[in-house]
DNA sequence: TTGAGATTTTGAATCATTCTAAACGGCTAA
DNA sequence: TTAGCCGTTTAGAATGATTCAAAATCTCAA
C-alpha cells in the first residue's frame, strides 16, 4: 500500500506548485506520492495504474498533466530512452542513468560534480547549457538484483 | 545535388554490410550517401525526402529499414532527443550532442577519451557498459549561425 | 542462369502522447 | 451565501512516428 507523503515531502510539493502559481489537487498529491513510493522510474502508464488503486476514477490524461506539471516546476525529471515510453524520476540530485538491457530497469548513478564541470568545459564558448543528460546502456553482471 | 560515395565510403558501407551478412542494394547506397552528404542529423523523413530526389520510387519504410540496418552494423548512430523524431548521424568518433533549443539543431561535440574513462569509473563494479550517451541542451549565444 | 533467401513496397496497424471540449472545483468579491 | 472566474480534470478523438504484414522484386552464390 502506498504511504502518504510525509511532512517534508508534502511541503516540497506545495512549495514547488505555489512557486509556479499552480494549485494543489488530490490528483497531484497522489501522483507525486506514487512517484516517491517506488523509485523505479515508472512510465506514465505504470504511474497511472498504481495511482488508480488509491483514486479509482483518475484518468490517464490527468496523470500526463500532473507529470508535465511536476517536470515544469522542477520536482521531477523525465528519463527518455531510445523510443521507449518516457519514465519519471523524483531524484533531484545530479545523476546519470544506467539502463540494463536485460531487465529494462533503469538505475540512478550518482554524478560527481567534477565530471559535470569537466563536461561543460568541452563545449565551445558560446554554447550555454541548460541541462545535461548522461545515460549508460549495458548489462549488470552476476546475480545482483539491485 | 548529392555526390556519389567516394571509394573509401563505398568500401566502408560494403564492408560493414558484408560483415553482418547483408546485401548491397541501390536503396542502401543512396540512403548512406544522403547521410554523408549533409551531416545535420536528419530525421527519417528528412532522409526520405532527400533520397527521393535521386530515387523517386523509394519508400519511407525502406528508409526506416536502411537506417535500422546501418545502426545494426555500426555505420550510423541514432540520436534521440526527448520525444522528438529520431535523428541519424554517421559520425563514428566518440562524441556528445548539443541540442540548441532555439533552432532545434543538433551539434556534435568532440568527447575527450579521459572523460569517457572517468565516466565508466563512476559505475558500480558489476555494471558493464555498451554505450554511453551524453547530450547537452541549451542555446548558443550571439549571432553564431554555425 | 537459377533459386533461395533477403529486401522493398504499400498500406494498414500500433501505441505513446497530445488535443478538445465539456464538466468540475475552489476561491474571491459582492 | 452566491456568482463567477479560472485552473484542473475528464473522456474520447486525433496525431504522428514507427512497426508490421503480405506480396512483389531483387541479389548473389553456386
Amino acid at each position: 500500500m502506498i504511504q502518504n507523503l510525509n511532512k517534508h515531502e508534502r511541503e516540497s510539493l506545495h512549495e514547488a506548485l505555489a512557486k509556479s502559481g499552480q494549485k494543489i489537487t488530490p490528483q497531484r498529491e497522489i501522483v507525486y506520492t506514487v512517484l516517491l513510493a517506488q523509485r523505479d522510474h515508472p512510465t506514465v502508464d505504470e504511474v497511472y495504474h498504481r495511482a488508480l488503486e488509491t483514486m479509482p476514477g483518475l484518468s490517464l490524461a490527468t496523470v500526463y498533466n500532473c507529470l508535465e506539471t511536476f517536470v515544469g516546476c522542477g520536482l521531477v525529471r523525465q528519463v527518455n530512452h531510445e523510443r521507449e515510453s518516457t519514465r519519471y524520476c523524483p531524484n533531484l540530485a545530479p545523476h546519470a542513468h544506467f539502463r540494463d538491457e536485460s531487465t529494462g530497469r533503469v538505475h540512478d548513478i550518482e554524478l560527481p560534480k567534477e565530471i559535470l564541470d569537466q563536461l561543460t568545459k568541452i563545449l565551445p564558448a558560446n554554447f550555454e547549457t541548460e541541462t545535461i543528460e548522461i545515460s549508460f546502456q549495458g548489462r549488470t553482471k552476476t546475480s545482483n538484483k539491485n
